[in-house]
DNA sequence: CTCCCTGCAAAACCTTTGCAATGGA
DNA sequence: TCCATTGCAAAGGTTTTGCAGGGAG
C-alpha cells in the first residue's frame, strides 16, 4: 500500500515528503483515529501546520475520509487504501470493530440507484453495547 | 414533539428554559444542520456558551446526534424526535435528501446481532452525484 | 425560596495562513 | 535548478470554563 500511495502522489504531480509518509504510515497502523492522535504521534517529527495540510490534501485526493464513531469525528484510510468495511462501536467501552457485509452493500447500491444517484461512497456506523459489556 | 421534548427535560429533572426551547425549535425546522448555523440563528437570543451547553446536554439525553454529511460534521434530531431516516448527499451541489428503507434496517439488525451487539442506533450516509447534477 | 441555568468575559483549544528557508524531482 | 512543501509564528475560529445574577419549579 505504501508504494501505491507514493505512486498516487507522484501521479498527481505531488511530492513524497517526510510529513506525508509519516502521516500515511500512522493511518495504516491505526484504523479510525483522530487528528489530535495524528498530531500526538507525528507531532515530534512534523509540524502541526504540515499535518493539517497533509490531512486536507489526503481528503481531497480521497486517500482518507471522515467518519463519526461513538459521537466523535474521526478519520480513516478510504477504500482504495484499506479494505472496505464499516464499524460497530460500543457506547459503553468505546471500542470499535470492523464489519463487512455483502447484502448491506447491495442494498445501498439499490437505494442510490432508486434515487437517481450515482453512488460514490457510503459510510455506516452502528452503535450499541458489545457482547463483553452486556455481560460485565 | 415540542411537548414531548419539554416532558423529556422535566422528567430528567431539568428545566425548560428559553435557550433550550430556542435550539430545539431550530432543530425541528432544520434537519441536518451545524453548530454554527444554530449559533447564527439563535445567537441573538441566546449566548454562545448556553448554546454549546444546550447542544452538549441534548447529545447526552439522546435528543440529537452527530452525523458526517458531505464531509462536514453536522447535528440532527435523533429518532425519538424526528422520523428515522438516513441521507443521500450530493458531492457536487452539497444537497442532502432523506431516505428510509426497511430492508436496510433489517440488515443492520442482523449484523448487530451476529456480532453480539445490542444495537442502539446506527447512521448511514451515502455520497454520490445526484440526478440533477448528472444532467447539468 | 432554591438552585439550576444563563450571560458575560476570559481561557483553552483547534485550525488556518503568510512567509522565508528547504529539499524533492 | 525550480517550485512544491515545510517549519515557524501569528491570526482566526471554535469550544470550554468560572462566576455572579436571574428565573423555573
Amino acid at each position: 500500500m505504501r508504494d501505491k500511495f507514493k505512486r498516487h502522489l507522484r501521479d498527481s504531480g505531488l511530492k513524497v515528503t517526510a510529513p506525508r509518509t509519516e502521516v500515511f504510515e500512522f493511518l495504516e497502523k491505526n484504523d479510525l483515529t483522530t487528528i489530535s492522535a495524528v498530531i500526538g504521534h507525528c507531532g515530534g517529527r512534523a509540524d502541526r501546520a504540515s499535518i493539517y495540510r497533509t490531512i486536507g490534501l489526503f481528503r481531497e485526493l480521497g486517500i482518507i475520509h471522515d467518519v463519526v464513531a461513538g459521537g466523535k469525528r474521526m478519520i480513516e484510510l478510504s477504500d482504495r487504501f484499506a479494505s472496505h468495511h464499516h464499524h460497530l462501536s460500543c457506547l459503553r467501552c468505546g471500542k470499535s470493530e470492523a464489519v463487512s457485509d455483502r447484502v448491506l452493500e447491495s442494498d445501498l447500491d439499490r437505494i442510490a440507484q432508486k434515487n437517481g444517484f450515482r453512488q460514490v461512497s457510503h459510510q455506516i456506523e452502528i452503535s450499541g453495547i458489545c457482547a463483553r459489556c452486556q455481560r460485565g
